[in-house]
DNA sequence: TATGAAAGACATCATGT
DNA sequence: ACATGATGTCTTTCATA
Protein backbone atom coordinates (compact mmCIF):
# COMPACT_ATOMS: atom_id res chain seq x y z
CA UNK A 1 0.00 0.00 0.00
CA UNK A 2 1.22 3.83 -0.13
CA UNK A 3 0.53 6.14 1.85
CA UNK A 4 -0.27 9.75 0.85
CA UNK A 5 0.15 12.81 3.25
CA UNK A 6 -1.59 16.48 2.52
CA UNK A 7 1.60 16.82 0.67
CA UNK A 8 1.58 14.57 -1.48
CA UNK A 9 -1.95 15.53 -2.16
CA UNK A 10 -1.11 19.04 -2.79
CA UNK A 11 1.18 18.29 -5.08
CA UNK A 12 -0.93 15.52 -7.11
CA UNK A 13 -3.59 18.09 -7.53
CA UNK A 14 -2.00 21.14 -8.56
CA UNK A 15 -0.03 19.00 -11.28
CA UNK A 16 -3.24 17.98 -12.38
CA UNK A 17 -4.44 20.81 -13.36
CA UNK A 18 -0.74 21.64 -14.47
CA UNK A 19 1.93 19.63 -14.81
CA UNK A 20 4.17 22.17 -16.30
CA UNK A 21 4.17 23.87 -12.90
CA UNK A 22 8.01 23.86 -12.51
CA UNK A 23 9.52 23.14 -9.09
CA UNK A 24 10.17 26.40 -7.31
CA UNK A 25 6.49 27.79 -8.49
CA UNK A 26 5.24 24.35 -6.37
CA UNK A 27 7.71 25.05 -3.78
CA UNK A 28 6.55 29.07 -3.19
CA UNK A 29 2.70 27.92 -3.26
CA UNK A 30 3.09 25.13 -1.20
CA UNK A 31 5.44 26.98 1.47
CA UNK A 32 8.08 24.48 1.23
CA UNK A 33 11.67 24.14 0.09
CA UNK A 34 12.25 22.89 -3.79
CA UNK A 35 14.08 20.55 -2.33
CA UNK A 36 11.44 18.89 -0.46
CA UNK A 37 8.98 18.93 -3.67
CA UNK A 38 11.93 18.08 -5.79
CA UNK A 39 11.87 14.25 -3.39
CA UNK A 40 8.65 14.34 -3.03
CA UNK A 41 8.03 14.38 -6.46
CA UNK A 42 10.34 11.88 -7.19
CA UNK A 43 9.11 9.34 -4.83
CA UNK A 44 5.89 9.87 -6.11
CA UNK A 45 7.14 8.48 -9.94
CA UNK A 46 9.15 6.05 -8.08
CA UNK A 47 5.81 4.67 -6.66
CA UNK A 48 3.89 4.58 -9.57
CA UNK A 49 1.37 7.18 -8.00
CA UNK A 50 2.26 9.57 -11.12
CA UNK A 51 1.90 6.97 -14.02
CA UNK A 52 3.22 9.64 -16.72
CA UNK A 53 2.54 13.20 -18.03
CA UNK A 54 0.48 13.87 -21.01
CA UNK A 55 -0.99 17.00 -22.77
CA UNK A 56 -4.87 17.13 -22.72
CA UNK A 57 -5.83 18.85 -26.45
CA UNK A 58 -7.96 21.54 -27.05
CA UNK A 59 -11.84 22.78 -29.09
CA UNK A 60 -9.89 22.43 -32.68
CA UNK A 61 -9.28 18.95 -32.48
CA UNK A 62 -11.97 17.95 -30.02
CA UNK A 63 -14.84 16.33 -31.76
CA UNK A 64 -18.19 17.93 -31.46
CA UNK A 65 -20.07 15.30 -30.64
CA UNK A 66 -19.97 12.09 -28.53
CA UNK A 67 -22.06 9.10 -27.51
CA UNK A 68 -21.62 5.91 -25.83
CA UNK A 69 -22.63 1.95 -27.12
CA UNK A 70 -23.32 -0.31 -25.68
CA UNK A 71 -23.47 -3.64 -28.03
CA UNK A 72 -24.05 -7.33 -26.95
CA UNK A 73 -23.99 -10.22 -28.93
CA UNK A 74 -25.76 -13.38 -29.19
CA UNK A 75 -24.79 -16.22 -27.06
CA UNK A 76 -23.76 -18.89 -29.41
CA UNK A 77 -23.41 -22.82 -28.77
CA UNK A 78 -19.76 -22.73 -28.60
CA UNK A 79 -18.08 -20.50 -25.98
CA UNK A 80 -14.68 -20.17 -27.89
CA UNK A 81 -16.63 -18.86 -31.23
CA UNK A 82 -17.79 -16.24 -28.79
CA UNK A 83 -14.94 -15.14 -27.52
CA UNK A 84 -13.07 -14.78 -30.74
CA UNK A 85 -16.21 -12.79 -32.33
CA UNK A 86 -15.76 -10.13 -29.09
CA UNK A 87 -11.96 -9.69 -29.29
CA UNK A 88 -12.62 -8.90 -33.34
CA UNK A 89 -14.78 -6.15 -32.69
CA UNK A 90 -12.92 -4.44 -30.01
CA UNK A 91 -10.09 -4.26 -32.09
CA UNK A 92 -11.82 -3.46 -35.03
CA UNK A 93 -13.19 -0.31 -33.23
CA UNK A 94 -10.31 0.32 -31.21
CA UNK A 95 -8.53 0.89 -34.61
CA UNK A 96 -10.60 3.76 -35.44
CA UNK A 97 -9.83 7.26 -35.06
CA UNK A 98 -13.35 8.56 -34.04
CA UNK A 99 -13.23 5.54 -31.31
CA UNK A 100 -12.07 6.95 -28.31
CA UNK A 101 -12.27 4.24 -25.72
CA UNK A 102 -13.82 0.54 -25.59
CA UNK A 103 -14.20 -1.81 -22.86
CA UNK A 104 -15.83 -5.13 -22.91
CA UNK A 105 -18.35 -5.13 -20.30
CA UNK A 106 -19.67 -8.63 -19.25
CA UNK A 107 -18.96 -12.14 -21.30
CA UNK A 108 -20.78 -10.78 -24.17
CA UNK A 109 -21.17 -7.07 -24.03
CA UNK A 110 -18.88 -3.98 -25.41
CA UNK A 111 -18.73 -0.29 -24.42
CA UNK A 112 -17.37 2.25 -26.68
CA UNK A 113 -17.19 6.12 -26.70
CA UNK A 114 -17.69 7.46 -30.24
CA UNK A 115 -17.06 11.16 -31.42
CA UNK A 116 -17.73 13.03 -34.57
CA UNK A 117 -18.73 16.43 -35.68
CA UNK A 118 -22.06 16.11 -35.33
CA UNK A 119 -24.86 14.11 -34.12
CA UNK A 120 -26.25 12.84 -37.54
CA UNK A 121 -22.62 11.66 -38.96
CA UNK A 122 -22.16 9.45 -35.30
CA UNK A 123 -25.64 7.99 -36.17
CA UNK A 124 -24.29 7.11 -39.87
CA UNK A 125 -20.90 5.59 -38.14
CA UNK A 126 -22.88 3.28 -35.72
CA UNK A 127 -25.69 2.32 -38.15
CA UNK A 128 -22.91 1.42 -40.92
CA UNK A 129 -20.34 0.23 -38.96
CA UNK A 130 -21.60 -1.43 -35.45
CA UNK A 131 -25.34 -2.20 -36.53
CA UNK A 132 -24.46 -3.95 -39.31
CA UNK A 133 -21.91 -6.89 -37.71
CA UNK A 134 -23.97 -9.94 -37.63
CA UNK A 135 -25.16 -11.78 -34.79
CA UNK A 136 -26.03 -8.49 -32.45
CA UNK A 137 -28.60 -8.88 -29.99
CA UNK A 138 -28.43 -4.94 -28.49
CA UNK A 139 -26.89 -1.81 -29.93
CA UNK A 140 -27.97 1.01 -27.26
CA UNK A 141 -26.68 4.68 -28.22
CA UNK A 142 -26.21 6.95 -25.08
CA UNK A 143 -25.65 10.67 -26.68
CA UNK A 144 -23.62 12.80 -24.44
CA UNK A 145 -25.73 15.65 -24.16
CA UNK A 146 -23.42 18.08 -21.65
CA UNK A 147 -20.45 16.05 -19.51
CA UNK A 148 -20.60 17.74 -15.65
CA UNK A 149 -17.92 16.13 -14.59
CA UNK A 150 -15.02 15.12 -16.05
CA UNK A 151 -15.26 17.23 -19.15
CA UNK A 152 -12.08 17.30 -20.39
CA UNK A 153 -11.65 13.41 -20.94
CA UNK A 154 -12.80 13.98 -24.63
CA UNK A 155 -9.33 15.98 -25.11
CA UNK A 156 -7.42 13.07 -23.46
CA UNK A 157 -8.95 10.66 -25.96
CA UNK A 158 -8.53 11.95 -28.84
CA UNK A 159 -6.16 10.92 -31.08
CA UNK A 160 -4.28 13.45 -33.41
CA UNK B 1 -10.29 26.43 -38.63
CA UNK B 2 -6.46 24.66 -37.35
CA UNK B 3 -4.48 23.51 -39.91
CA UNK B 4 -1.79 21.05 -38.59
CA UNK B 5 0.87 20.29 -40.62
CA UNK B 6 3.20 16.71 -40.46
CA UNK B 7 5.59 18.39 -37.30
CA UNK B 8 2.75 19.77 -35.53
CA UNK B 9 1.09 16.25 -35.42
CA UNK B 10 4.02 14.40 -34.83
CA UNK B 11 5.09 16.77 -31.66
CA UNK B 12 1.37 16.16 -30.49
CA UNK B 13 2.05 12.75 -30.63
CA UNK B 14 5.45 12.98 -28.57
CA UNK B 15 3.96 15.16 -26.07
CA UNK B 16 0.72 12.84 -25.74
CA UNK B 17 3.26 9.86 -24.43
CA UNK B 18 5.15 11.51 -22.85
CA UNK B 19 4.71 15.50 -21.91
CA UNK B 20 7.81 15.90 -20.00
CA UNK B 21 10.15 15.14 -22.67
CA UNK B 22 12.27 18.48 -23.53
CA UNK B 23 12.06 20.64 -26.56
CA UNK B 24 15.81 18.95 -27.21
CA UNK B 25 15.15 15.81 -26.74
CA UNK B 26 12.39 16.41 -29.02
CA UNK B 27 14.73 18.49 -31.66
CA UNK B 28 16.71 15.59 -31.91
CA UNK B 29 13.88 12.82 -32.33
CA UNK B 30 12.05 14.85 -35.20
CA UNK B 31 15.74 16.24 -36.52
CA UNK B 32 14.55 20.05 -36.41
CA UNK B 33 16.30 23.19 -34.33
CA UNK B 34 15.51 23.67 -30.57
CA UNK B 35 14.07 26.87 -31.60
CA UNK B 36 11.54 25.21 -33.99
CA UNK B 37 10.53 23.07 -31.79
CA UNK B 38 9.98 25.73 -29.43
CA UNK B 39 7.97 27.64 -31.40
CA UNK B 40 5.56 25.34 -32.66
CA UNK B 41 4.38 24.21 -29.30
CA UNK B 42 4.04 28.14 -28.62
CA UNK B 43 1.51 28.31 -31.22
CA UNK B 44 -0.24 24.93 -30.68
CA UNK B 45 -0.86 26.41 -26.86
CA UNK B 46 -1.64 29.52 -28.34
CA UNK B 47 -4.04 27.90 -30.93
CA UNK B 48 -6.05 25.89 -27.91
CA UNK B 49 -4.82 22.46 -29.84
CA UNK B 50 -2.86 22.03 -26.45
CA UNK B 51 -5.47 22.72 -24.09
CA UNK B 52 -3.03 21.88 -20.80
CA UNK B 53 -0.22 19.23 -19.22
CA UNK B 54 -1.38 17.10 -16.80
CA UNK B 55 -0.61 13.97 -15.22
CA UNK B 56 -2.29 10.40 -15.05
CA UNK B 57 -2.57 8.48 -12.01
CA UNK B 58 -0.95 5.04 -11.69
CA UNK B 59 -1.85 1.91 -10.17
CA UNK B 60 -1.92 2.72 -6.40
CA UNK B 61 -4.60 5.30 -6.91
CA UNK B 62 -6.52 3.68 -9.68
CA UNK B 63 -10.02 2.25 -8.41
CA UNK B 64 -9.60 -1.66 -9.44
CA UNK B 65 -13.10 -1.81 -10.84
CA UNK B 66 -15.22 0.11 -12.89
CA UNK B 67 -18.70 0.47 -14.79
CA UNK B 68 -20.57 2.88 -16.76
CA UNK B 69 -24.37 3.70 -15.44
CA UNK B 70 -27.28 4.29 -17.20
CA UNK B 71 -30.23 6.52 -15.29
CA UNK B 72 -33.04 7.25 -16.66
CA UNK B 73 -36.22 9.50 -14.77
CA UNK B 74 -39.11 9.71 -15.51
CA UNK B 75 -41.21 12.83 -17.49
CA UNK B 76 -42.73 14.48 -14.95
CA UNK B 77 -45.87 16.63 -16.65
CA UNK B 78 -44.29 19.89 -15.56
CA UNK B 79 -40.99 20.25 -18.07
CA UNK B 80 -39.11 22.40 -14.99
CA UNK B 81 -39.49 20.16 -12.74
CA UNK B 82 -37.30 17.50 -14.72
CA UNK B 83 -34.67 19.95 -15.30
CA UNK B 84 -34.16 20.73 -11.79
CA UNK B 85 -34.49 17.71 -10.42
CA UNK B 86 -32.16 16.00 -13.36
CA UNK B 87 -29.24 19.14 -12.48
CA UNK B 88 -29.89 18.01 -9.08
CA UNK B 89 -28.77 14.46 -9.41
CA UNK B 90 -25.79 15.23 -11.84
CA UNK B 91 -24.55 17.63 -8.99
CA UNK B 92 -24.85 15.70 -6.13
CA UNK B 93 -23.04 12.61 -8.43
CA UNK B 94 -20.29 15.10 -9.14
CA UNK B 95 -18.96 15.88 -5.60
CA UNK B 96 -18.38 12.05 -4.89
CA UNK B 97 -14.83 10.96 -5.20
CA UNK B 98 -15.87 7.50 -6.69
CA UNK B 99 -17.84 9.15 -8.99
CA UNK B 100 -15.25 9.48 -12.36
CA UNK B 101 -17.29 11.14 -14.48
CA UNK B 102 -20.80 12.53 -15.45
CA UNK B 103 -22.88 13.42 -18.37
CA UNK B 104 -26.38 14.03 -19.04
CA UNK B 105 -27.63 11.93 -21.95
CA UNK B 106 -30.54 13.51 -23.85
CA UNK B 107 -33.50 14.99 -22.21
CA UNK B 108 -33.87 12.57 -18.96
CA UNK B 109 -31.30 10.63 -18.57
CA UNK B 110 -27.81 10.85 -17.06
CA UNK B 111 -24.45 8.79 -17.91
CA UNK B 112 -21.95 8.28 -15.02
CA UNK B 113 -18.30 6.40 -14.09
CA UNK B 114 -18.33 5.01 -10.61
CA UNK B 115 -14.79 3.43 -9.66
CA UNK B 116 -14.54 1.16 -6.74
CA UNK B 117 -12.30 -1.22 -4.50
CA UNK B 118 -14.72 -4.34 -6.01
CA UNK B 119 -17.75 -4.89 -8.18
CA UNK B 120 -19.37 -5.78 -4.95
CA UNK B 121 -18.23 -2.37 -3.49
CA UNK B 122 -19.25 -0.14 -6.74
CA UNK B 123 -23.12 -2.12 -6.32
CA UNK B 124 -23.60 -1.63 -2.75
CA UNK B 125 -22.69 2.36 -4.06
CA UNK B 126 -25.39 1.68 -7.24
CA UNK B 127 -27.96 0.05 -4.47
CA UNK B 128 -27.84 2.92 -1.95
CA UNK B 129 -27.32 6.09 -3.69
CA UNK B 130 -28.52 5.42 -6.93
CA UNK B 131 -31.59 3.01 -6.83
CA UNK B 132 -32.66 4.83 -4.21
CA UNK B 133 -33.39 7.76 -6.02
CA UNK B 134 -37.05 8.89 -6.64
CA UNK B 135 -38.99 9.02 -9.91
CA UNK B 136 -36.68 6.94 -12.04
CA UNK B 137 -37.75 4.61 -14.76
CA UNK B 138 -34.23 2.64 -15.45
CA UNK B 139 -31.33 1.99 -13.89
CA UNK B 140 -28.56 0.49 -16.24
CA UNK B 141 -24.87 -0.86 -14.98
CA UNK B 142 -22.81 -2.01 -17.58
CA UNK B 143 -19.46 -3.48 -15.82
CA UNK B 144 -16.05 -2.41 -17.03
CA UNK B 145 -14.07 -6.19 -17.67
CA UNK B 146 -11.73 -5.06 -19.74
CA UNK B 147 -10.36 -1.93 -21.50
CA UNK B 148 -9.08 -2.51 -24.72
CA UNK B 149 -8.56 1.32 -25.74
CA UNK B 150 -8.18 4.23 -24.10
CA UNK B 151 -7.27 2.17 -20.51
CA UNK B 152 -5.19 4.90 -19.00
CA UNK B 153 -8.60 6.90 -19.04
CA UNK B 154 -9.19 6.00 -15.38
CA UNK B 155 -5.90 7.42 -14.04
CA UNK B 156 -6.53 10.33 -15.40
CA UNK B 157 -10.42 10.57 -14.01
CA UNK B 158 -9.18 9.61 -11.06
CA UNK B 159 -9.26 12.10 -7.95
CA UNK B 160 -6.35 12.68 -5.47
C1' DT C 1 7.92 30.88 -40.42
C1' DA C 2 12.55 28.95 -39.51
C1' DT C 3 17.02 29.10 -37.56
C1' DG C 4 21.46 29.78 -34.60
C1' DA C 5 23.51 31.71 -30.71
C1' DA C 6 23.58 33.59 -26.23
C1' DA C 7 21.61 34.48 -21.48
C1' DG C 8 19.09 33.21 -17.88
C1' DA C 9 16.27 29.83 -15.38
C1' DC C 10 15.81 25.32 -13.91
C1' DA C 11 16.39 20.49 -12.29
C1' DT C 12 19.39 17.54 -10.28
C1' DC C 13 22.69 15.74 -7.09
C1' DA C 14 25.83 15.57 -3.21
C1' DT C 15 26.62 16.84 1.34
C1' DG C 16 25.35 18.08 5.74
C1' DT C 17 21.92 19.51 9.51
C1' DA D 1 12.44 16.53 6.36
C1' DC D 2 15.12 20.57 5.13
C1' DA D 3 19.10 23.67 3.62
C1' DT D 4 22.83 24.99 0.47
C1' DG D 5 25.71 25.12 -3.31
C1' DA D 6 27.78 23.22 -7.61
C1' DT D 7 26.86 21.46 -12.16
C1' DG D 8 24.99 20.65 -16.39
C1' DT D 9 20.90 20.99 -19.00
C1' DC D 10 16.92 23.26 -20.73
C1' DT D 11 13.98 27.21 -21.98
C1' DT D 12 13.49 31.52 -23.76
C1' DT D 13 14.53 35.44 -26.33
C1' DC D 14 16.26 37.96 -30.11
C1' DA D 15 18.50 39.04 -34.34
C1' DT D 16 18.60 37.37 -38.91
C1' DA D 17 17.32 35.11 -43.03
Amino acid sequence: MVQLDDLDRAILKLLKQDARLTISELAERLNRPESTIHFRIKKLIEKGVIDRYTIILGEPLKPKSVVAVYIETEIPVIEDFLEKYINHITKTLSMLPNVLAVARSGRNGIIALIGGETEEQIEKFVDDTIRTLPSLRKVEVFPFTNIVKGEDVIGFLVDV
